[in-house]
Parts: C-alpha cells; sequence; structure tokens
RNA sequence: GCGGAUAUGGUGGAAUUGGCAGACACGCUGGAUUUAGGUUCCAGUGGGAAACCGUGCAGGUUCGAGUCCUGUUAUCCGCACCA
C-alpha cells in the first residue's frame, strides 16, 4: 500500500482509540505544555499559515513525547470577534450560528492534520462556560481598583452611524464601508491598569527564552523614559482659572528639564479634556474649528514630522514655575492625548518639533543651552541644538552642564511643588470596552441611586442575548436589546442598566492557556493548583504580529492573577517561537483579491498531510517562512516515494535489524552518517529548525540507499539505520512513519518506541581534510589525522614539497592553526 | 513619524555563532533506461577562457568577516478597536 490519504485516515483512528494523545496525571513530572496561539474560527477554511504553524509545533511535541516527555497540547477557538459581526451585517447570519459552523468544520480540517492534540481540553470563548470567567476576570481587576472608566476617543463613521475599528478606516481617513469621513468622538470606555505593572513587565523580559526582537519590540513598547513632570500656573484673561473649585495648573512631562528657562510656549493637545475650560471668548471659534479638523487625522500622521505644523492660540497663557514670566498656551495637533500628560513645554531652541512649529508661526526662540566649545554668546540660529550642553540664560543655573542642571532645577521645583523627577511611561492603559455585539458583555449595571454597580459573581455569566439588531443605526447593538438592557440594580433593586459594551477579544486570550488545564469547571475560572502544576506553557508559538499586544496583555494578566493569589508563577510562557509567514507562490501576501492564495486541502487529497508537512519543514526556514513552491512539495513527494521503495526492498520478514560484530569501512561510514543525522535532527528540531532536520534525513537516506547498493552490504545493519531513519523521520511524517514502523513489524506505535541516541564514538573520523592558508588566501588542502595535535598539523604541512614555494622566501611570522578546519600561516 | 526585521547562486535555503561560502533540495545541461511523455538512474552545475572575483552598497576591526563595528540603500512587518 502505498503513502496516500487512506494511511492518514487510518492511523488517525488508531491514534484516537488508542488514546495516544492522552495527557497522563502521573507523568507530570515530565510534562511539557506546548501551546500554538489558538485560531479565529473564520468562515474561510484551514489556510497554510495554520498548518505551518500548528503541524510543525505538532512535530516538535511529537519529538519531545518520543524523548519521554509527556505532552500536553490543547486546541482551541477564539470566537469573538469583529469579522463574524460584519459577516452578519452584511449576510444577516447571525454571528454565533457561522461561529460554530465554522468551529465545526474547523476542527474537521485540524484532525486532518493528524497532530497529537488534547481535545478534551478543547475551548471557545464565545460560549457562556468561557466568556462567564472572562466576566469573573472583569471583576476581579474591577475590585482590585485595576479596571477604570474614563473618555477616549473612538472612531466614528457619521453616514453609518457606527463606531469603526482601526482596521476599518482607510489610509484617507475614509469608512471602508461608505467612503464618507470618519471622525473622532469621546465616548466613556473601561480600561485596565497594564501601566500600574509596567516596571515589572519591563523587568521580567530578561529572564524569557524569547526572540531577542520580541523582548525588544515589548520593551520599546513600554517605553520607560525618565524625567520631571513640571507644573505650570495658567491664566485666563489674566485670571487664575479653577476647576471644581481647585486652581488649575498644566502639568508636562519632560526628560529634557535642563532646557526649561528656554520654554516659550505651551501646547495642550486638541482633544485634552482641560483644553475646553482654557479657550478665551475671542479664540473659541478658531479653536474649535481646529478641534473638528483634528478629529479627522489619525496618530500617525499627526505625528509625521513631514507634516506641516499646524495649531492654534488659545487665548490663555501658562506661568513660568521659576521666572513667573507669562508664555502663550497653543493647541497642536502633534500633541497628543494620550501620551506623557497630553501638554508639552515647547523648547524651540532644543525640540526640532518646537523649533519648526515656532518658526512656523513666529514664536520666540530662546537659547538656554550652548554646545561646550562655544562661548556664552553663542545663539541657535538654522535648526535647533538639541545636544546635551552648558546652560546660559538659565539664572542661576547657567554654566552647569546638562545633567546636573536637570537634577539642579528639579530639586528647586519640588521645593516649591511644581515639579517632581517622573518615570514615564510610554505604554498606555488598556482600554477594553468594544461598541460591538459579538463579545463578551461587560458585567456592570448602573443604577440612577447607586452609580456603577458591579454583577455579584453569583449572578454570572451576564449572557449576551440572542435576538438583537446588530445592524449599525448609531446605537450599540446591545443598548437596543431592551430585555438585556434594562435590569434592577443588585444593590437597591430599583430599575437600572447594564454596560452596553462588550469587552476586547484580546481579554479572552490574556488567560486562555490556564483554562485549557482546567477546562470543565464550572466553580472556577481555574482550580489553581492544576493550573501551578501545568502551568506555565513550556513553549509557544505563533505569528510575530503579536509580539506587542497579545503576549503583553497575557503577561499582565497574569501577574495580575498572580497577585491575587490564583497563581504561584510570573509569567505564563517561557518559551517563545514565532513562525514566519507563507507567502504566495509570487512572493506577495496571499489574498483573494491578488489570487494567489494556496489551500491545503487538495493537496492533502492529491499527495496526503504528511506530504504537505514535509513540505512546509523543509521549504522554509521556519521563522521566516516565504513564497509557496509546487516545485518544492513535488520534491517532497518524490523523497516519500524513494522512501517507500526502498524500505519495501529491504524490509523482510525473515530479518531482524542488528549491528555486525566486525564494522568495514562501508558499515563505518554508514554508521558514522546514522549518527551524525541523529545528532543533527535532534539539535535543529529542538531549535525549530525544521528545514535542516529534514536535509539530514535525506543525506541520510542517501547514504543508505549508496551503501545497500554496495555488493558487501550487510542487510542486516541497514535495516538497523533504517529503523532509526524511520524513529527520526516519525515526528515530520507521522502517519507514514508509523505505517513503516507497522512494517517493520512493531506492534506499538513509533512514537512509543523511544528516540535514538547518537553515539559520539561514531562520529570520529580517521582523517580530516584541512584548507592551507598563506596570509588568509586558501593554497591548497590535505588530509590530515583527525586527532592530530597543532603541532603535528605545523609538522606536516612544514614538510609538504610545496611549503618552501608557498612562503616565496618571506618569514613565517605566525602559525594559526584551528584544528579539524584550516591552518593559516602568516608571512611577511 | 516611532518601533522591529531582512538582504547569500537561476530558485528555496545552509554555514558548529569569527575559521574551506553555497549543505540539502528545486531548476537547468548532458547521458542511460523507456514506443513517446512522465518516472527512475548516472554525471555536471556561483561567475570567469584564465589570473582571479564573489554573501545589497561604502568604509573599518582582525592572521582571518556572510557573521563584529560605522555609515548607506532597498524591501517587508507592527503601531494600541483585525485577531
Amino acid at each position: 500500500m502505498s503513502y496516500s490519504k487512506e494511511i492518514d485516515r487510518k492511523w488517525q483512528k488508531k491514534w484516537d482509540e488508542n488514546k495516544l494523545a492522552a495527557f497522563d496525571e502521573k507523568r507530570i513530572a515530565d510534562k511539557l505544555y506546548v501551546l500554538e496561539m489558538f485560531s479565529y474560527p473564520s468562515a474561510a477554511k484551514l489556510h497554510v499559515g495554520h498548518w505551518y504553524n500548528y503541524a510543525l509545533s505538532d512535530s516538535y511535541a511529537r519529538m519531545k513525547k518520543m524523548q519521554g516527555r509527556e505532552i500536553f497540547q490543547p486546541m482551541g477557538f477564539d470566537a469573538f470577534g469583529l469579522p463574524a459581526e460584519n459577516y452578519a451585517i452584511a449576510t444577516g447570519i447571525h454571528p454565533q450560528d457561522s461561529t460554530n459552523d465554522s468551529i465545526n468544520s474547523m476542527r474537521g480540517q485540524l484532525k486532518e492534520i493528524g497532530g497529537l492534540f488534547n481535545w478534551d481540553a478543547e475551548l471557545a470563548t464565545c460560549n457562556p462556560d468561557y466568556y462567564r470567567w472572562n466576566q469573573w476576570l472583569f471583576l476581579q481587576l474591577y475590585k482590585n481598583n485595576l479596571a477604570y472608566r474614563k473618555k477616549a476617543p473612538v472612531n466614528w463613521c457619521p453616514s453609518c452611524l457606527t463606531v469603526l475599528a482601526n482596521e476599518q478606516v482607510e489610509s484617507d481617513g475614509t469608512c471602508e464601508r461608505c467612503h464618507q469621513e470618519v471622525v473622532k468622538r469621546n465616548l466613556t470606555q473601561w480600561f485596565f491598569r497594564i501601566t500600574d505593572y509596567a516596571e515589572e513587565l519591563l523587568n521580567c523580559l530578561d529572564d524569557l527564552d524569547w526572540p531577542d526582537k520580541t523582548k525588544k519590540i515589548q520593551t520599546n513598547w513600554i517605553g520607560r523614559s525618565e524625567g520631571a513632570t513640571i507644573k505650570f500656573g495658567v491664566e485666563k484673561d489674566g485670571e487664575k482659572v479653577y476647576l471644581d473649585g481647585e486652581e488649575l495648573t498644566l502639568s508636562v512631562f519632560t526628560t529634557r528639564a535642563d532646557t526649561l528657562y528656554g520654554v516659550t510656549y505651551l501646547v495642550i493637545a486638541p482633544e485634552h479634556d482641560l483644553l475646553d475650560s482654557l479657550i478665551t471668548a475671542e479664540q473659541s471659534a478658531v479653536v474649535e474649528a481646529y478641534q473638528e479638523r483634528t478629529a479627522h487625522l489619525s496618530e500617525i500622521e499627526r505625528q509625521s514630522v513631514t507634516r506641516e505644523k499646524s495649531g492654534v492660540f488659545t487665548g490663555s497663557y501658562a506661568v513660568h514655575p521659576l521666572t513667573g514670566e507669562k508664555v502663550e498656551l497653543w493647541t497642536s495637533d502633534y500633541v497628543i492625548a494620550q501620551y506623557g500628560t497630553g501638554i508639552v513645554m515647547a523648547v524651540p531652541a532644543h525640540d526640532e518639533r518646537d523649533f519648526e512649529f515656532a518658526s512656523t508661526f513666529a514664536l520666540p526662540i530662546r537659547t538656554v543651552i550652548r554646545p561646550k566649545a562655544e562661548n556664552d554668546h553663542w545663539q541657535v540660529r538654522d535648526s535647533a541644538f538639541v545636544q546635551d550642553g552648558i546652560l546660559v540664560n538659565s539664572g542661576e543655573h547657567s554654566g552647569l552642564n546638562s545633567a546636573a542642571a536637570r537634577k539642579a532645577i528639579v530639586r528647586e521645583l519640588s521645593q516649591s511643588g511644581c515639579g517632581e523627577e517622573t518615570i514615564q511611561y510610554r505604554l498606555r492603559d488598556w482600554l477594553v470596552s468594544r461598541q460591538r455585539y459579538w463579545g463578551t458583555p461587560i458585567p456592570i449595571i448602573y443604577c440612577d441611586k447607586c452609580g456603577t454597580v458591579p454583577v455579584p459573581e453569583d449572578q454570572l455569566p451576564v449572557e449576551l442575548p440572542y435576538d438583537v439588531e446588530f445592524k449599525p443605526d448609531g446605537k450599540s447593538p446591545l443598548a437596543k436589546a431592551e430585555d438585556f438592557i434594562n435590569t434592577r440594580c443588585p444593590l437597591c433593586g430599583g430599575p437600572a442598566r447594564r454596560d452596553p459594551d462588550t469587552l476586547d477579544t484580546f481579554v479572552c486570550s490574556s488567560w486562555y492557556m490556564f483554562r485549557f488545564v482546567d477546562n470543565k469547571n464550572d466553580q472556577a475560572a481555574f482550580d489553581s493548583k492544576k493550573v501551578n502544576r501545568m502551568c506555565p506553557v513550556d513553549i509557544y508559538i505563533g505569528g510575530a504580529e503579536h509580539a506587542a499586544m497579545h503576549l503583553l496583555y497575557a503577561r499582565f494578566i497574569t501577574k495580575v492573577l498572580r497577585d491575587l493569589g490564583y497563581l504561584d508563577f510570573d509569567e505564563p510562557f517561557t518559551r517563545l517561537i514565532h513562525q514566519g509567514v507563507i507567502l504566495g507562490p509570487d512572493g506577495n501576501r496571499m489574498s483573494k483579491s491578488r489570487g494567489n492564495t494556496i489551500s491545503p486541502d487538495p493537496y492533502i487529497e492529491t499527495y496526503g498531510s504528511d506530504v504537505f508537512r514535509l513540505y512546509l519543514a523543509f521549504g522554509f526556514a521556519y521563522t521566516e517562512g516565504g513564497p509557496w513552491s509546487d516545485d518544492g512539495l513535488r520534491a517532497i513527494a518524490r523523497f516519500v516515494q524513494r522512501i517507500e521503495s526502498f524500505a519495501a526492498d529491504e524490509i523482510t520478514s525473515s530479518l531482524t535489524p542488528s549491528m555486525p560484530q566486525e564494522l568495514s569501512a562501508d558499515d563505518k561510514e554508514l554508521n558514522r552518517v546514522r549518527h551524525h543525522s541523529i545528532k543533527e535532527v535532534t539539535k535543529d528540531a529542538e531549535r525549530f529548525q525544521f528545514n535542516t532536520s529534514v536535509a539530514r534525513l535525506m543525506e541520510l537516506l542517501n547514504a543508505l540507499q549508496k551503501y545497500s547498493k554496495a555488493p558487501q552490504a550487510k542487510p542486516e545493519l541497514t535495516l538497523d539505520v533504517l529503523s532509526d531513519f524511520i524513529k527520526l523521520l516519525a515526528p515530520f511524517a507521522p502517519h507514514f512513519a508509523e505505517e513503516l514502523w507497522q512494517q517493520m513489524g512493531h506492534e506499538q506505535s513509533v512514537f512509543l518506541s523511544g528516540w535514538p541516541q547518537y553515539d559520539e564514538s561514531a562520529l570520529d573520523l580517521d582523517t580530516v581534510e584541512i584548507a592551507i592558508q598563506i596570509n588568509g588566501r586558501i593554497l591548497d588542502r590535505i588530509h590530515v589525522p583527525a586527532a592530530a595535535s597543532e603541532e603535528e598539523i605545523r609538522d606536516i604541512v612544514s614538510s609538504l614539497s610545496d611549503f618552501e614555494t608557498w612562503l616565496d622566501g618571506k618569514t613565517v611570522r605566525k602559525w594559526i592553526v584551528v584544528p579539524k578546519r584550516l591552518v593559516n600561516i602568516v608571512v611577511a
């Protein structure tokens, strides 16, 4: 029987019956939690990217199983989210129905991969038995002051009357559906205080076995910077401003307190909460027009340095905390409310953006730092001087260097209560409210009498109602579901309203790795004892696009649950691997519009899943990905056929594999290739470098074929090596290898047969070829005994007949001998 | 704009982390087998007639650089409401 999809089915059924993937609690000491990022159940079928992630992670897991680890590799579905809702709006098919259909079809396709997945642990985030605990998690954060509400802008399409995701806004700022201009609207929304954990999230990165680039991305995303918060007074129409009975001040964050005397104006973000209280009557028209204009811009556009600076004067003045000088307060879109305090002190002489802004609007530019090499009369002219230097025109601080001045100025400010040293993070709190239907309802009730009231935990889940009008018409879908939205206050029993929003789906994915361990628990999100035994996840595999957000949120929630006493570890994912992206045959990202998508199904049908998996293993550097190639896949199909016909020739029932007593040179060479392959396949698969693992398997097959053709070949040795070959092949072609293993006469699965060990002594060659270089140029290659010492190699080389010719009359200055590699003779 | 990465034959990709660049394949060329095509098998295959030259480009460090440093170009990815 030649390898085909029938073989796949046969073994999938057997593995299922024999519970090959089951996790044995008794062997927990050897547990290995292998997790792939769970998938979004879209209407489309399993694509090449899913296979690339799941099949090859499974190959890793299978190798580890053969090495004696007890594998826990669960599967689930990240089932809430925007696409299902958009699909529903377009087709009228309810998200729950389309999602359930997708899950069922994806589950079937996932099984065709033939992975050792623990299906008992399956979960889908859209089921009430999952999102109930999502709500519980929200309440824990709420109770511990880690969830709060504040205003934040959303994208609003005035024509579709709906909130848009950033993804739904075209690059020109229009709605993807109706192409009308999108505006920003401020809504009160829930946030998680991830910034409370900024320092720890940063510090713990060091100890993680994660790719350096991911650590860098997270480090920059958290963005720690040391500086000072400085308070400026405010005057509007010549008087101080009071808000809720308190005198208003403007706090700015700066890393350059040394430039404080150079402040010639302040800039506040156009969408800043305080701005409305600071606009004078005469300026109100221009400022409001400007705010309106800014609402149409994206953050990326606003931060572009190449854009011409724009802004308007608010009419109010800021009061300098040291000099008491009045400087103008402007508003401009290059300042963003979410960053820092949303207000910046502008020092045009020493900051490029401020310089440009001041030049555009003829605001004063005051030099307060000079280069060390210049004298005190030096002035900034054509561009800002942004480096550290010596202070000038800075009162008693003049003459200090920048570093000393930063300390001195902040000390002086702190004495008058106008400033303090501050560590600022770029990281912002996590906005979790979504004005959408297909998500976890936020378990909060608003009562006119009692205010914001959390839903009592014994009343969870707050179920997502099925019959809802999710077509956009200006209101949140849940806000229109009268039966849902109107409720009773849990405290006073009076009429109250539920929060109409749902939670960001990143909340679901921030703790699912713990639920897998205890997915049927209806008393708690999970049993801490179980999770503490099974977690953290030993190895987590998924796309690099999650480097910043998902992975940071999951780390944050892990630390919160730890601090609340539910977990006894600090980090959710010990080791992390990112797979690359498989591109279309044309080298572009696969997309329907380009027509370059590759569907796995026909290939599985024609070649079988193992050929598909082997090709994915061999054709790409795993973490890089690359363009799809049908030729590459056919090459693998040939490799499988070669194995098959070789095995058919060699496997006979009359022979048992064994090592001969005496080894001929050919025997030794075959044995050497075998052990070299064992060593390299193991090492490369351990670091997810499957392409070279498969290359070594090809070499071993080549060696086997060459050996077996020789008249002196010993069939029992051929079989012995073939036996190891099948084991090494098994993780990468599980069904096919299992079939061959059975043909070899084994009753038990190859995955229970143990992983081959390499014999270091078998790797040794008698002689090795080394290169001879003179001043780095290769002149010859010679064979020397592998065990030769540096001195011996030197002697061999200097006694060669060509030696004097190579020297060309020059003197040897230095010998560099790299054993088993080369000799470099430095002459002059 | 900010942040992250990548660049090696005609192609996918290797290179024990500073030590013989191009492993393993694809493709191509020639040959054998075959009624033909396909399959299979054998040989060759970075460029160059050669000296030599070759890892995006320009410098540098080193006995020695694909690998380290500086600069530069090009391409790709992420940027907080896609997941």
